[in-house]
DNA sequence: TTGTACGCGTTATCAC
DNA sequence: GTGATAACGCGTACAA
């Protein structure tokens, strides 16, 4: 097993001071041409690389990125981790990931964790349980302790960082207006608490169109789940209890889930009822029919949010100016609406 | 903004020296009872929490694990490091994962990146690119330097360290064995490549449940793609020249594919011809019928990988002795097979 | 041209 | 009880 060397090594072995090897290494114009030569060729011989963490404590800067999702398991998260990864690897850097799970101590826990030198800035997407609580106390420490913070898509208004999201109102205002464009004229929405930001954007959203176009708001077209969770029954419920011929989501898997049941109840699709469903991922593709979507831009999401975080880093004077992007949603429009 | 507090602060604003906050932060014995006190309640107020860089340096421990994927996007994947991530954690690690994107090169480098000093441990599947052109030196130099390597999924006989496998052969073996007993005849494989470690096992259980049911071998059944990207026209050319009854597949895009595409041509699934694909995934619960599918167990396999991995960093003896853990794969029957 | 000394933040050892 | 010192690995200002 040879282990790592260093420049230690290198100077102990060939007779010369650290200082010399690590001159000679970086080509410096003080080191004569025999010893530089001397000391590449065996530092070239044992792989030499210097070590990261010894660059980071004296640079005071690591090279790393954290981010901290709610689920790694989840289309959309994974989209803009790529683009994330993608970015910063170009950059030179790398993403070391943490799972909040939803919940807010675990979204605590590893940020506080991250925060004591690991990462040089911060990529998140808020918990469930963080806004659900909305305590967002943790981020407020670090961003005053000038850790750079980006918020991407689960954002919220009480911490002043850079932000990017996408313009979930205008996606679903879209969408709505999609269905009465088609003649739809009992319009559901199904979607989570408005804890979520991105549900109170959309729900707003869905209310505009409506109004725009001189349809009331019907409380009993909205299906609310508490959480990610389905309850199948709930939905059977709903679709029994009412009669709707269009019906936006705000994820796929609510509108896939919808979608099985009112095909086993002998409806068609897009014909009878009509859906369209946010983020854009495998299932949309898939289904039958498939499932048109208003698509988020994961990965364009990530790299923004990774190009101003690595701005914000790597900037030397701290400005206190806050930008948020906001990003155009597209529909994807594919067999379960009418084209 | 609050800058990060050192010990060297708190020691020149109490007028101690710095070991003396260092023991006293420790609860060390030798401090006097009101020294700790008064050094305890101004760390506390400070919020003065270690630098992990600096500790990184003084241990030579990082506590972090490199973990190096093909795709991101990918379920399996995903639920792999899920697992990694949850057990990592629980231990106190952070993972830090890098993506290849299937490609030899970016493998080399980011592995090259982080083994200088980032990571106490790798945790990796092969990418196509690797097992493509069949070269691991890339591994060698990590393990021949003493860092612990832990490979899944995709592995390869050539380099000697702990290994996490699902039993993909006994996988293929039984579907394909269902499938018979189902009374299916014509059973095709889709698959890729042989350079993929688990495509060459799952084509040894296919062949080996055909013949100990007394069935020819038929290399027309076989459908092979070069990579996981498809060809649409490809697989229509497929199922237009041979007549099959049950297809196996070794990842559910395939599967969902050719299902559609036969339900296209008028074909009734699972009466006229039966479906199971591998990697029991989103896809699979949602098609319509579900897929049935041989489930790969991957957050099972990505907290096994952990553990073996944390284990081997921990133990401070360093026998050779490397172990293959096998997992056992299971059939999720769906709607695509008969019950 | 080369070497010495110091600092990054921490901990452990040893002296006072 | 407390503090000085060395060490982890590296880079660099400064001295020789």
């Amino acid at each position: 097993m040879k282990k790592k060397i260093t420049l230690k090594h290198i100077a102990r072995e060939l007779g010369v001071s650290i200082s010399t090897v690590s001159k000679a290494l970086k080509n410096s114009e003080e080191i004569g041409a025999d010893t530089k030569e001397k000391v590449q060729a065996f530092a070239k011989l044992y792989n030499y690389k210097p070590n990261n963490i010894a660059i980071s404590l004296k640079n005071k800067r690591t090279k790393n990125i954290g981010v901290i999702i709610p689920d790694i398991v989840h289309h959309f998260f994974t989209t803009v981790f790529r683009g994330i990864e993608k970015y910063a690897n170009a950059k030179g850097y790398n993403v070391i990931v943490c799972v909040s799970d939803e919940s807010f101590d675990r979204e605590v826990i590893n940020m506080e964790l991250l925060a004591n030198g690991s990462i040089d800035g911060f990529i998140m997407a808020l918990s469930a349980g963080t806004q659900l609580k909305n305590d967002y106390n943790h981020l407020k420490e670090v961003t005053e302790q000038g850790i750079p913070l980006v918020l991407f898509d689960r954002v919220t208004e009480d911490i002043k960082c850079d932000k990017v999201i996408i313009n979930d109102k205008k996606g679903a205002y879209n969408a709505v207006t999609k269905f009465i464009k088609d003649g739809r004229k009992r319009i559901a929405m199904i979607t989570t608490e408005d804890y979520f930001s991105v549900s109170r954007e959309r729900a707003a959203g869905y209310r505009d169109a409506l109004s725009d176009n001189g349809i009331a708001f019907n409380e009993d077209l909205i299906l609310k789940f508490p959480s990610m969770t389905i309850d199948e029954k709930v939905i059977e419920d709903f679709f029994n209890r009412e009669k709707v011929d269009a019906v936006l989501s705000v994820n796929e898997i609510f509108a896939i889930h919808s979608m099985r049941l009112v095909q086993s109840k002998g409806l068609k699709i897009p014909e009878d009822i009509s859906f369209i469903g946010f983020t854009d991922g495998l299932l949309s593709k898939y289904a039958s029919p498939g499932l048109t979507a208003v698509a988020q831009h994961g990965e364009h999401m990530g790299e923004i949010a990774a190009e101003m975080l690595i701005e914000k880093v790597e900037s030397e004077l701290e400005e206190e100016t806050y930008t948020t992007r906001v990003l155009e949603p597209t529909i994807i429009e594919r067999g379960s609406t009418v084209n």
